[in-house]
DNA sequence: CTATCAAAAATCGTATGCGAAAACTGGGGA
DNA sequence: TCCCCAGTTTTCGCATACGATTTTTGATAG
Protein backbone atom coordinates (compact mmCIF):
# COMPACT_ATOMS: atom_id res chain seq x y z
CA UNK A 1 0.00 0.00 0.00
CA UNK A 2 1.03 3.22 -0.96
CA UNK A 3 2.22 4.94 2.03
CA UNK A 4 1.47 8.54 1.11
CA UNK A 5 -2.17 8.39 2.12
CA UNK A 6 -1.25 7.82 5.61
CA UNK A 7 -2.91 10.63 6.62
CA UNK A 8 -6.06 9.82 5.40
CA UNK A 9 -8.97 9.37 7.44
CA UNK A 10 -7.90 10.81 10.75
CA UNK A 11 -9.01 14.32 10.44
CA UNK A 12 -12.29 15.72 12.11
CA UNK A 13 -13.86 12.32 12.96
CA UNK A 14 -16.95 14.44 14.34
CA UNK A 15 -17.54 15.47 10.38
CA UNK A 16 -21.48 16.84 11.32
CA UNK A 17 -22.82 18.91 8.92
CA UNK A 18 -21.99 22.56 9.65
CA UNK A 19 -24.53 24.77 9.46
CA UNK A 20 -22.95 27.29 7.43
CA UNK A 21 -25.19 30.25 6.23
CA UNK A 22 -22.85 32.31 3.99
CA UNK A 23 -24.74 34.26 0.89
CA UNK A 24 -22.67 36.44 -2.02
CA UNK A 25 -21.53 35.94 -5.03
CA UNK A 26 -21.92 34.78 -8.24
CA UNK A 27 -23.71 36.45 -10.35
CA UNK A 28 -25.97 33.48 -12.31
CA UNK A 29 -28.33 31.54 -10.01
CA UNK A 30 -31.02 34.05 -8.53
CA UNK A 31 -29.58 34.50 -4.54
CA UNK A 32 -32.60 33.11 -3.54
CA UNK A 33 -31.59 29.62 -5.06
CA UNK A 34 -28.97 29.18 -3.09
CA UNK A 35 -30.39 29.50 0.70
CA UNK A 36 -33.43 26.98 -0.68
CA UNK A 37 -30.39 24.57 -1.61
CA UNK A 38 -26.85 23.98 -1.51
CA UNK A 39 -24.66 23.49 -4.69
CA UNK A 40 -25.66 24.00 -8.11
CA UNK A 41 -25.87 20.76 -8.77
CA UNK A 42 -27.92 20.29 -5.45
CA UNK A 43 -30.24 22.92 -6.79
CA UNK A 44 -30.31 21.54 -10.79
CA UNK A 45 -31.57 18.55 -9.02
CA UNK A 46 -34.43 19.95 -7.42
CA UNK A 47 -34.86 21.71 -10.04
CA UNK A 48 -35.11 18.77 -12.92
CA UNK A 49 -36.75 17.23 -10.36
CA UNK A 50 -39.55 19.23 -9.74
CA UNK A 51 -40.09 20.20 -13.13
CA UNK A 52 -40.35 16.11 -14.09
CA UNK A 53 -42.77 15.64 -11.47
CA UNK A 54 -44.90 18.40 -12.12
CA UNK A 55 -44.96 17.55 -15.82
CA UNK A 56 -43.23 20.53 -16.95
CA UNK A 57 -40.82 18.04 -18.66
CA UNK A 58 -43.21 15.12 -19.57
CA UNK A 59 -42.22 11.55 -19.81
CA UNK A 60 -39.67 11.34 -23.36
CA UNK A 61 -38.67 14.27 -23.22
CA UNK A 62 -34.84 15.46 -24.31
CA UNK A 63 -32.95 16.67 -21.67
CA UNK A 64 -29.94 18.13 -23.19
CA UNK A 65 -27.19 19.13 -20.98
CA UNK A 66 -26.34 22.05 -23.44
CA UNK A 67 -29.36 23.11 -23.40
CA UNK A 68 -30.42 22.79 -20.19
CA UNK A 69 -27.22 24.91 -18.91
CA UNK A 70 -28.12 27.53 -21.23
CA UNK A 71 -31.60 27.36 -19.95
CA UNK A 72 -30.69 27.42 -15.89
CA UNK A 73 -27.67 29.16 -16.29
CA UNK A 74 -25.29 26.96 -14.72
CA UNK A 75 -22.21 25.01 -16.59
CA UNK A 76 -22.72 21.22 -17.79
CA UNK A 77 -20.80 20.15 -14.70
CA UNK A 78 -23.88 20.32 -11.97
CA UNK A 79 -26.62 18.80 -14.48
CA UNK A 80 -24.53 16.18 -14.92
CA UNK A 81 -24.67 14.62 -11.34
CA UNK A 82 -28.11 16.26 -11.30
CA UNK A 83 -29.12 13.87 -14.21
CA UNK A 84 -27.02 11.14 -12.41
CA UNK A 85 -29.10 11.50 -9.38
CA UNK A 86 -32.37 11.26 -11.24
CA UNK A 87 -31.19 8.49 -12.93
CA UNK A 88 -30.55 6.53 -9.95
CA UNK A 89 -33.75 7.88 -8.74
CA UNK A 90 -35.25 6.08 -11.64
CA UNK A 91 -36.76 9.09 -12.88
CA UNK A 92 -34.72 9.52 -16.04
CA UNK A 93 -32.33 7.11 -18.29
CA UNK A 94 -29.15 7.43 -19.23
CA UNK A 95 -27.36 6.29 -22.07
CA UNK A 96 -23.78 6.87 -22.91
CA UNK A 97 -23.02 9.03 -25.54
CA UNK A 98 -26.88 9.50 -26.44
CA UNK A 99 -27.88 11.64 -24.13
CA UNK A 100 -30.82 11.72 -21.13
CA UNK A 101 -34.59 11.59 -21.45
CA UNK A 102 -37.32 11.24 -19.35
CA UNK A 103 -38.46 7.97 -18.14
CA UNK A 104 -41.28 6.67 -19.66
CA UNK A 105 -43.47 4.14 -17.96
CA UNK A 106 -45.27 1.31 -19.21
CA UNK A 107 -48.75 0.89 -17.22
CA UNK A 108 -47.85 -2.20 -15.74
CA UNK A 109 -44.75 -0.73 -14.14
CA UNK A 110 -47.30 1.78 -12.01
CA UNK A 111 -48.80 -1.62 -10.59
CA UNK A 112 -45.13 -2.89 -10.08
CA UNK A 113 -44.54 0.29 -8.28
CA UNK A 114 -47.50 0.14 -6.10
CA UNK A 115 -47.26 -3.49 -5.37
CA UNK A 116 -43.75 -2.59 -3.58
CA UNK A 117 -45.04 0.46 -2.25
CA UNK A 118 -47.46 -1.65 -0.29
CA UNK A 119 -45.07 -3.68 1.33
CA UNK A 120 -42.73 -0.57 2.10
CA UNK A 121 -45.42 1.23 3.52
CA UNK A 122 -47.54 -1.57 5.45
CA UNK A 123 -43.72 -1.98 7.20
CA UNK A 124 -44.05 1.52 7.59
CA UNK A 125 -46.98 2.07 9.15
CA UNK A 126 -47.01 -0.93 11.48
CA UNK A 127 -43.18 0.43 13.17
CA UNK A 128 -44.52 4.04 13.39
CA UNK A 129 -47.89 3.32 14.52
CA UNK A 130 -47.05 2.89 18.08
CA UNK A 131 -44.96 6.44 18.32
CA UNK A 132 -48.08 7.88 16.43
CA UNK A 133 -49.72 10.62 19.12
CA UNK A 134 -53.38 11.54 19.33
CA UNK A 135 -52.65 14.65 17.95
CA UNK A 136 -50.71 13.36 15.34
CA UNK A 137 -53.47 10.53 14.14
CA UNK A 138 -55.61 13.13 14.68
CA UNK A 139 -54.25 15.38 12.07
CA UNK A 140 -54.05 12.26 9.60
CA UNK A 141 -57.53 11.61 10.04
CA UNK A 142 -58.41 15.57 9.11
CA UNK A 143 -56.57 14.64 6.19
CA UNK A 144 -58.48 11.97 5.30
CA UNK A 145 -61.33 13.71 5.66
CA UNK A 146 -60.11 15.72 3.47
CA UNK A 147 -59.66 13.48 0.58
CA UNK A 148 -63.53 12.90 1.03
CA UNK A 149 -63.91 16.35 0.31
CA UNK A 150 -61.80 15.74 -3.00
CA UNK A 151 -63.76 12.69 -3.93
CA UNK A 152 -66.94 14.65 -3.84
CA UNK A 153 -65.57 17.29 -5.90
CA UNK A 154 -64.65 15.10 -8.09
CA UNK A 155 -61.25 16.23 -8.13
CA UNK A 156 -58.68 13.09 -8.90
CA UNK A 157 -55.26 15.14 -8.52
CA UNK A 158 -56.27 16.79 -5.12
CA UNK A 159 -57.09 13.67 -4.20
CA UNK A 160 -54.12 11.95 -4.85
CA UNK A 161 -52.11 14.44 -3.66
CA UNK A 162 -53.80 13.96 0.18
CA UNK A 163 -53.20 10.34 -0.45
CA UNK A 164 -49.86 11.04 -0.29
CA UNK A 165 -49.95 13.61 2.23
CA UNK A 166 -51.88 11.39 4.38
CA UNK A 167 -49.38 8.49 4.40
CA UNK A 168 -46.67 10.43 5.00
CA UNK A 169 -48.29 11.91 7.54
CA UNK A 170 -48.17 8.44 9.22
CA UNK A 171 -44.60 7.54 8.82
CA UNK A 172 -43.17 10.79 8.63
CA UNK A 173 -41.26 10.50 11.99
CA UNK A 174 -40.19 6.58 11.34
CA UNK A 175 -37.37 5.79 12.73
CA UNK A 176 -35.52 4.79 10.01
CA UNK A 177 -33.86 7.15 7.54
CA UNK A 178 -33.63 4.66 5.33
CA UNK A 179 -36.96 3.58 4.81
CA UNK A 180 -38.24 7.05 4.80
CA UNK A 181 -36.14 7.91 1.47
CA UNK A 182 -37.15 4.90 -0.08
CA UNK A 183 -40.69 5.22 0.55
CA UNK A 184 -40.24 9.42 -0.38
CA UNK A 185 -38.66 8.24 -4.05
CA UNK A 186 -41.14 5.37 -4.44
CA UNK A 187 -43.83 7.65 -4.55
CA UNK A 188 -42.07 10.20 -6.48
CA UNK A 189 -41.75 7.42 -9.71
CA UNK A 190 -45.22 6.56 -8.83
CA UNK A 191 -45.83 10.63 -9.27
CA UNK A 192 -44.63 10.53 -12.50
CA UNK A 193 -45.44 7.18 -13.66
CA UNK A 194 -48.98 8.24 -12.76
CA UNK A 195 -48.10 11.19 -15.74
CA UNK A 196 -47.37 9.00 -18.26
CA UNK A 197 -50.59 7.21 -17.91
CA UNK A 198 -53.35 8.75 -16.01
CA UNK A 199 -55.28 5.86 -13.81
CA UNK A 200 -57.89 5.99 -12.13
CA UNK A 201 -60.23 3.42 -10.69
CA UNK A 202 -63.76 4.91 -9.94
CA UNK A 203 -64.70 2.83 -7.30
CA UNK A 204 -61.12 2.38 -5.35
CA UNK A 205 -61.15 6.11 -4.65
CA UNK A 206 -64.31 5.15 -2.47
CA UNK A 207 -62.52 2.69 -0.42
CA UNK A 208 -59.72 3.68 -0.21
CA UNK A 209 -60.55 6.02 2.61
CA UNK A 210 -62.53 3.49 4.32
CA UNK A 211 -59.27 1.49 4.76
CA UNK A 212 -57.64 5.01 5.57
CA UNK A 213 -59.99 5.14 8.92
CA UNK A 214 -59.65 1.77 9.26
CA UNK A 215 -55.79 2.13 9.36
CA UNK A 216 -56.06 4.92 11.85
CA UNK A 217 -58.71 2.92 13.99
CA UNK A 218 -56.36 -0.32 14.41
CA UNK A 219 -53.24 2.51 15.53
CA UNK A 220 -55.43 4.35 17.45
CA UNK A 221 -56.48 1.03 19.25
CA UNK A 222 -52.99 -0.09 19.61
CA UNK A 223 -53.25 -3.07 17.61
CA UNK A 224 -50.83 -5.69 17.04
CA UNK A 225 -48.54 -3.97 14.52
CA UNK A 226 -48.39 -7.60 12.48
CA UNK A 227 -52.01 -7.02 11.94
CA UNK A 228 -51.54 -3.20 11.01
CA UNK A 229 -49.15 -4.11 8.68
CA UNK A 230 -51.22 -6.47 7.06
CA UNK A 231 -53.84 -4.14 6.66
CA UNK A 232 -51.45 -1.52 5.06
CA UNK A 233 -49.77 -3.54 2.48
CA UNK A 234 -53.38 -4.93 1.39
CA UNK A 235 -54.84 -1.46 1.21
CA UNK A 236 -52.16 -0.12 -1.22
CA UNK A 237 -52.34 -3.45 -3.10
CA UNK A 238 -55.85 -3.66 -3.50
CA UNK A 239 -55.15 -0.15 -5.41
CA UNK A 240 -52.22 -2.09 -7.42
CA UNK A 241 -54.67 -4.91 -7.99
CA UNK A 242 -57.79 -2.76 -8.34
CA UNK A 243 -55.74 -1.02 -11.73
CA UNK A 244 -54.73 -4.41 -13.09
CA UNK A 245 -58.47 -5.97 -12.93
CA UNK A 246 -59.45 -2.10 -15.02
CA UNK A 247 -56.49 -2.32 -17.94
CA UNK A 248 -55.68 -6.46 -18.13
CA UNK A 249 -53.90 -5.27 -21.37
CA UNK A 250 -51.02 -3.83 -19.74
CA UNK B 1 -41.84 16.80 -30.82
CA UNK B 2 -41.90 20.22 -29.59
CA UNK B 3 -38.63 19.57 -28.07
CA UNK B 4 -36.73 18.77 -31.58
CA UNK B 5 -36.46 22.36 -32.39
CA UNK B 6 -35.14 24.74 -29.73
CA UNK B 7 -31.71 23.62 -29.81
CA UNK B 8 -29.32 26.14 -30.93
CA UNK B 9 -26.08 24.85 -29.87
CA UNK B 10 -23.93 27.66 -29.94
CA UNK B 11 -20.48 26.17 -30.04
CA UNK B 12 -17.18 26.25 -31.18
CA UNK B 13 -16.81 30.36 -30.84
CA UNK B 14 -13.44 29.48 -30.47
CA UNK B 15 -11.19 28.71 -32.98
CA UNK B 16 -8.45 26.37 -32.76
CA UNK B 17 -6.25 26.70 -30.15
CA UNK B 18 -3.58 25.21 -27.41
CA UNK B 19 -4.14 21.82 -28.56
CA UNK B 20 -2.95 20.11 -25.37
CA UNK B 21 -3.06 16.36 -26.24
CA UNK B 22 -2.65 13.62 -23.36
CA UNK B 23 -1.79 10.36 -23.68
CA UNK B 24 -0.88 8.55 -20.81
CA UNK B 25 -2.10 4.79 -20.57
CA UNK B 26 -2.96 5.34 -16.59
CA UNK B 27 -5.04 3.01 -14.83
CA UNK B 28 -8.42 3.36 -15.88
CA UNK B 29 -7.67 5.29 -18.73
CA UNK B 30 -6.31 2.98 -21.49
CA UNK B 31 -8.18 2.52 -24.42
CA UNK B 32 -9.83 -0.82 -23.69
CA UNK B 33 -11.02 -0.60 -20.83
CA UNK B 34 -13.66 2.06 -22.06
CA UNK B 35 -14.97 -0.95 -24.22
CA UNK B 36 -15.29 -3.47 -21.31
CA UNK B 37 -16.39 -1.07 -18.74
CA UNK B 38 -17.96 2.29 -20.15
CA UNK B 39 -17.13 5.28 -19.26
CA UNK B 40 -14.99 6.28 -16.79
CA UNK B 41 -17.54 7.67 -13.88
CA UNK B 42 -18.99 4.19 -14.51
CA UNK B 43 -15.47 2.34 -14.06
CA UNK B 44 -14.44 4.41 -10.70
CA UNK B 45 -18.33 4.04 -9.74
CA UNK B 46 -18.00 0.12 -9.75
CA UNK B 47 -13.88 0.04 -8.33
CA UNK B 48 -15.07 2.45 -5.79
CA UNK B 49 -18.35 0.36 -4.60
CA UNK B 50 -16.33 -2.91 -5.05
CA UNK B 51 -13.82 -1.57 -2.82
CA UNK B 52 -15.89 0.00 -0.07
CA UNK B 53 -18.06 -3.23 0.00
CA UNK B 54 -15.05 -6.04 -0.09
CA UNK B 55 -13.47 -3.94 2.91
CA UNK B 56 -10.48 -1.77 1.21
CA UNK B 57 -12.20 0.74 2.35
CA UNK B 58 -13.69 0.18 5.44
CA UNK B 59 -16.37 2.30 7.13
CA UNK B 60 -15.29 5.98 8.36
CA UNK B 61 -13.08 6.04 5.35
CA UNK B 62 -12.41 9.37 3.88
CA UNK B 63 -12.69 9.36 0.18
CA UNK B 64 -10.34 12.32 -0.82
CA UNK B 65 -11.08 13.30 -4.57
CA UNK B 66 -7.95 14.53 -5.22
CA UNK B 67 -6.15 11.45 -3.80
CA UNK B 68 -8.37 9.10 -5.32
CA UNK B 69 -8.13 10.83 -8.85
CA UNK B 70 -4.28 10.26 -8.92
CA UNK B 71 -4.74 6.71 -7.39
CA UNK B 72 -6.81 5.47 -10.23
CA UNK B 73 -5.58 7.56 -13.16
CA UNK B 74 -9.02 9.69 -13.90
CA UNK B 75 -9.65 13.26 -12.95
CA UNK B 76 -12.03 14.51 -10.23
CA UNK B 77 -15.18 14.65 -12.35
CA UNK B 78 -15.95 11.46 -12.77
CA UNK B 79 -15.45 10.28 -9.47
CA UNK B 80 -17.34 12.73 -8.57
CA UNK B 81 -20.06 11.73 -10.52
CA UNK B 82 -19.39 7.93 -8.90
CA UNK B 83 -19.34 9.32 -5.43
CA UNK B 84 -22.53 10.87 -5.99
CA UNK B 85 -24.49 7.90 -7.20
CA UNK B 86 -22.45 6.02 -4.25
CA UNK B 87 -24.48 8.17 -2.18
CA UNK B 88 -27.85 7.83 -3.85
CA UNK B 89 -26.93 4.51 -2.98
CA UNK B 90 -26.44 5.05 1.07
CA UNK B 91 -22.61 3.58 0.85
CA UNK B 92 -20.91 6.74 1.34
CA UNK B 93 -21.77 10.41 3.38
CA UNK B 94 -20.99 13.46 1.09
CA UNK B 95 -20.87 16.90 3.18
CA UNK B 96 -20.47 19.74 0.92
CA UNK B 97 -17.31 21.37 1.19
CA UNK B 98 -16.11 18.90 3.44
CA UNK B 99 -15.79 15.55 1.71
CA UNK B 100 -16.77 12.06 1.07
CA UNK B 101 -16.43 9.00 3.86
CA UNK B 102 -17.86 5.97 3.66
CA UNK B 103 -21.08 5.73 5.35
CA UNK B 104 -20.94 4.04 8.98
CA UNK B 105 -23.77 2.20 10.24
CA UNK B 106 -24.71 1.22 13.44
CA UNK B 107 -26.25 -2.39 14.33
CA UNK B 108 -29.65 -1.21 14.48
CA UNK B 109 -29.60 -0.68 11.00
CA UNK B 110 -28.47 -3.93 9.84
CA UNK B 111 -31.77 -5.29 11.27
CA UNK B 112 -33.70 -2.31 9.44
CA UNK B 113 -32.02 -3.15 6.12
CA UNK B 114 -32.94 -7.00 7.12
CA UNK B 115 -36.32 -5.95 8.26
CA UNK B 116 -36.88 -3.63 4.93
CA UNK B 117 -35.18 -6.39 2.60
CA UNK B 118 -37.38 -9.35 4.39
CA UNK B 119 -40.60 -7.26 3.05
CA UNK B 120 -38.72 -6.90 -0.73
CA UNK B 121 -37.31 -10.29 -0.67
CA UNK B 122 -41.00 -11.69 -0.12
CA UNK B 123 -42.73 -9.92 -2.34
CA UNK B 124 -40.04 -11.00 -5.09
CA UNK B 125 -40.22 -14.30 -3.90
CA UNK B 126 -43.56 -14.93 -4.69
CA UNK B 127 -43.95 -13.27 -7.99
CA UNK B 128 -41.01 -14.96 -9.27
CA UNK B 129 -42.09 -18.17 -7.91
CA UNK B 130 -44.31 -19.36 -10.90
CA UNK B 131 -41.64 -18.42 -13.43
CA UNK B 132 -38.96 -20.80 -12.02
CA UNK B 133 -38.22 -24.17 -14.13
CA UNK B 134 -37.48 -26.96 -12.18
CA UNK B 135 -33.79 -26.67 -13.55
CA UNK B 136 -33.47 -23.44 -12.11
CA UNK B 137 -34.87 -24.81 -8.50
CA UNK B 138 -32.70 -27.29 -8.90
CA UNK B 139 -29.70 -24.89 -8.39
CA UNK B 140 -31.17 -23.26 -6.23
CA UNK B 141 -31.46 -26.60 -4.10
CA UNK B 142 -27.77 -27.10 -5.05
CA UNK B 143 -26.85 -23.53 -3.35
CA UNK B 144 -28.31 -23.94 -0.35
CA UNK B 145 -26.79 -27.68 -0.08
CA UNK B 146 -23.43 -25.89 -0.26
CA UNK B 147 -24.48 -23.55 2.39
CA UNK B 148 -24.72 -26.63 4.63
CA UNK B 149 -21.29 -27.21 3.84
CA UNK B 150 -20.17 -24.07 4.55
CA UNK B 151 -21.31 -24.49 8.00
CA UNK B 152 -20.35 -27.47 8.76
CA UNK B 153 -16.75 -26.10 7.63
CA UNK B 154 -17.83 -23.13 9.80
CA UNK B 155 -17.30 -20.38 7.28
CA UNK B 156 -19.42 -17.49 8.02
CA UNK B 157 -17.87 -15.76 5.50
CA UNK B 158 -18.90 -18.22 2.81
CA UNK B 159 -22.34 -19.03 3.86
CA UNK B 160 -23.16 -14.86 3.75
CA UNK B 161 -22.07 -15.27 0.08
CA UNK B 162 -24.18 -18.37 -0.72
CA UNK B 163 -26.92 -16.82 1.38
CA UNK B 164 -27.08 -13.78 -1.69
CA UNK B 165 -25.97 -16.30 -3.87
CA UNK B 166 -29.50 -18.42 -2.98
CA UNK B 167 -31.98 -15.88 -2.92
CA UNK B 168 -30.64 -14.00 -5.98
CA UNK B 169 -30.96 -17.37 -7.65
CA UNK B 170 -34.47 -17.22 -7.05
CA UNK B 171 -35.53 -13.67 -7.90
CA UNK B 172 -32.84 -13.07 -10.88
CA UNK B 173 -35.72 -13.31 -13.49
CA UNK B 174 -37.74 -10.85 -11.50
CA UNK B 175 -39.93 -9.42 -13.98
CA UNK B 176 -39.79 -6.17 -12.08
CA UNK B 177 -36.52 -4.42 -13.24
CA UNK B 178 -36.98 -1.95 -10.72
CA UNK B 179 -37.83 -4.42 -7.89
CA UNK B 180 -34.64 -6.45 -8.51
CA UNK B 181 -32.45 -3.10 -8.29
CA UNK B 182 -33.93 -1.97 -4.94
CA UNK B 183 -32.86 -5.71 -3.89
CA UNK B 184 -29.43 -5.16 -5.22
CA UNK B 185 -28.94 -2.32 -3.45
CA UNK B 186 -30.32 -3.28 -0.33
CA UNK B 187 -28.29 -6.18 -0.51
CA UNK B 188 -25.21 -4.55 -1.10
CA UNK B 189 -25.95 -2.20 1.88
CA UNK B 190 -26.10 -4.75 3.86
CA UNK B 191 -23.05 -7.06 2.67
CA UNK B 192 -21.31 -3.50 4.00
CA UNK B 193 -23.13 -3.28 7.23
CA UNK B 194 -22.38 -6.77 8.16
CA UNK B 195 -18.40 -5.44 7.67
CA UNK B 196 -19.54 -2.64 10.12
CA UNK B 197 -20.49 -4.70 12.98
CA UNK B 198 -20.32 -8.75 12.30
CA UNK B 199 -23.05 -10.19 12.81
CA UNK B 200 -23.62 -13.76 13.05
CA UNK B 201 -26.06 -15.29 15.75
CA UNK B 202 -24.96 -19.11 16.09
CA UNK B 203 -28.47 -20.70 16.02
CA UNK B 204 -29.97 -18.46 12.99
CA UNK B 205 -28.09 -20.88 10.23
CA UNK B 206 -29.07 -24.29 10.88
CA UNK B 207 -32.55 -22.64 11.00
CA UNK B 208 -32.10 -20.38 7.88
CA UNK B 209 -31.12 -23.28 5.25
CA UNK B 210 -33.97 -25.16 6.61
CA UNK B 211 -36.63 -22.75 5.71
CA UNK B 212 -34.59 -22.20 2.22
CA UNK B 213 -35.79 -25.67 1.68
CA UNK B 214 -39.03 -24.62 2.85
CA UNK B 215 -39.46 -22.30 0.12
CA UNK B 216 -38.18 -23.91 -2.30
CA UNK B 217 -40.75 -26.96 -1.47
CA UNK B 218 -43.79 -24.44 -1.85
CA UNK B 219 -42.68 -22.80 -4.71
CA UNK B 220 -42.32 -26.47 -6.34
CA UNK B 221 -45.56 -27.63 -5.36
CA UNK B 222 -46.88 -24.43 -6.45
CA UNK B 223 -48.04 -22.94 -3.56
CA UNK B 224 -50.34 -19.69 -3.24
CA UNK B 225 -47.98 -16.71 -3.59
CA UNK B 226 -49.64 -14.74 -0.76
CA UNK B 227 -48.03 -18.13 1.25
CA UNK B 228 -45.09 -18.20 -0.16
CA UNK B 229 -44.53 -14.38 0.49
CA UNK B 230 -45.63 -14.87 4.23
CA UNK B 231 -42.78 -17.24 4.35
CA UNK B 232 -40.07 -15.64 2.78
CA UNK B 233 -40.89 -12.28 4.55
CA UNK B 234 -40.74 -14.11 7.66
CA UNK B 235 -37.50 -15.93 6.73
CA UNK B 236 -35.69 -13.01 6.83
CA UNK B 237 -37.92 -11.74 9.73
CA UNK B 238 -36.85 -14.14 11.55
CA UNK B 239 -33.10 -13.25 10.86
CA UNK B 240 -33.59 -9.30 11.92
CA UNK B 241 -35.70 -10.46 15.43
CA UNK B 242 -32.65 -13.25 15.88
CA UNK B 243 -30.23 -10.73 15.29
CA UNK B 244 -32.30 -8.22 18.11
CA UNK B 245 -32.49 -10.85 20.79
CA UNK B 246 -28.81 -11.49 20.91
CA UNK B 247 -27.82 -7.40 21.13
CA UNK B 248 -30.62 -5.70 22.79
CA UNK B 249 -27.64 -3.65 23.37
CA UNK B 250 -28.06 -1.87 19.76
C1' DC C 1 -1.27 28.62 30.04
C1' DT C 2 -5.38 29.72 27.46
C1' DA C 3 -8.31 32.16 24.26
C1' DT C 4 -8.70 34.61 20.01
C1' DC C 5 -7.73 35.95 15.47
C1' DA C 6 -5.43 35.95 10.98
C1' DA C 7 -3.04 33.54 7.52
C1' DA C 8 -2.28 29.26 5.16
C1' DA C 9 -3.46 24.77 3.64
C1' DA C 10 -6.65 21.51 2.11
C1' DT C 11 -10.65 20.35 -0.24
C1' DC C 12 -14.67 20.77 -2.76
C1' DG C 13 -17.45 23.37 -6.69
C1' DT C 14 -17.84 24.67 -11.30
C1' DA C 15 -16.63 27.07 -15.81
C1' DT C 16 -14.15 26.36 -19.98
C1' DG C 17 -12.47 23.76 -23.74
C1' DC C 18 -11.32 19.88 -26.51
C1' DG C 19 -11.74 15.00 -28.00
C1' DA C 20 -14.78 11.03 -29.09
C1' DA C 21 -18.87 8.45 -30.09
C1' DA C 22 -23.31 8.15 -32.04
C1' DA C 23 -26.97 9.97 -35.12
C1' DC C 24 -28.15 12.36 -39.23
C1' DT C 25 -27.63 13.48 -44.13
C1' DG C 26 -26.40 13.28 -48.72
C1' DG C 27 -24.60 10.95 -52.75
C1' DG C 28 -23.34 6.95 -55.51
C1' DG C 29 -23.84 2.17 -57.04
C1' DA C 30 -26.45 -2.37 -57.54
C1' DT D 1 -36.04 1.80 -55.86
C1' DC D 2 -33.16 0.32 -52.22
C1' DC D 3 -28.80 -0.24 -49.84
C1' DC D 4 -24.32 1.21 -48.45
C1' DC D 5 -20.90 4.45 -47.22
C1' DA D 6 -18.53 8.82 -46.09
C1' DG D 7 -18.99 13.53 -44.33
C1' DT D 8 -21.39 16.48 -41.17
C1' DT D 9 -23.77 17.54 -36.94
C1' DT D 10 -25.07 16.91 -32.43
C1' DT D 11 -24.09 15.53 -27.98
C1' DC D 12 -21.78 13.48 -24.30
C1' DG D 13 -17.16 12.54 -21.65
C1' DC D 14 -13.64 14.38 -19.20
C1' DA D 15 -9.10 16.86 -18.22
C1' DT D 16 -7.47 21.24 -16.70
C1' DA D 17 -7.79 25.48 -14.14
C1' DC D 18 -9.50 28.64 -11.05
C1' DG D 19 -12.64 30.21 -7.38
C1' DA D 20 -15.15 29.44 -2.93
C1' DT D 21 -15.32 27.56 1.60
C1' DT D 22 -13.89 25.14 5.48
C1' DT D 23 -10.42 23.56 8.65
C1' DT D 24 -6.12 23.95 10.67
C1' DT D 25 -2.34 26.20 12.62
C1' DG D 26 0.75 29.74 14.29
C1' DA D 27 1.21 33.99 16.54
C1' DT D 28 -0.19 37.19 19.95
C1' DA D 29 -2.62 39.31 23.79
C1' DG D 30 -4.74 38.44 28.24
Amino acid sequence: MTARGARTAERSATGAMAGVRKDEGTALGSAKDRSTGGSKAEQSYELLRSRILDGTYGPGYRLVMNQLAQETGVSTIPLREALRRLQSDGLVEVVRNIGARVAVFESVQVEHSLQILARLEGYATAICAPLLTPDQIAASREINARMVAALDEFDPAAFTALNRTFHFSIYQHCPDAHLRSLLEAEWARLDHMRRSTFTYVPGRARRSVVEHEHILDLIERGADMAEIERVACAHKAATADALHQAKPSG
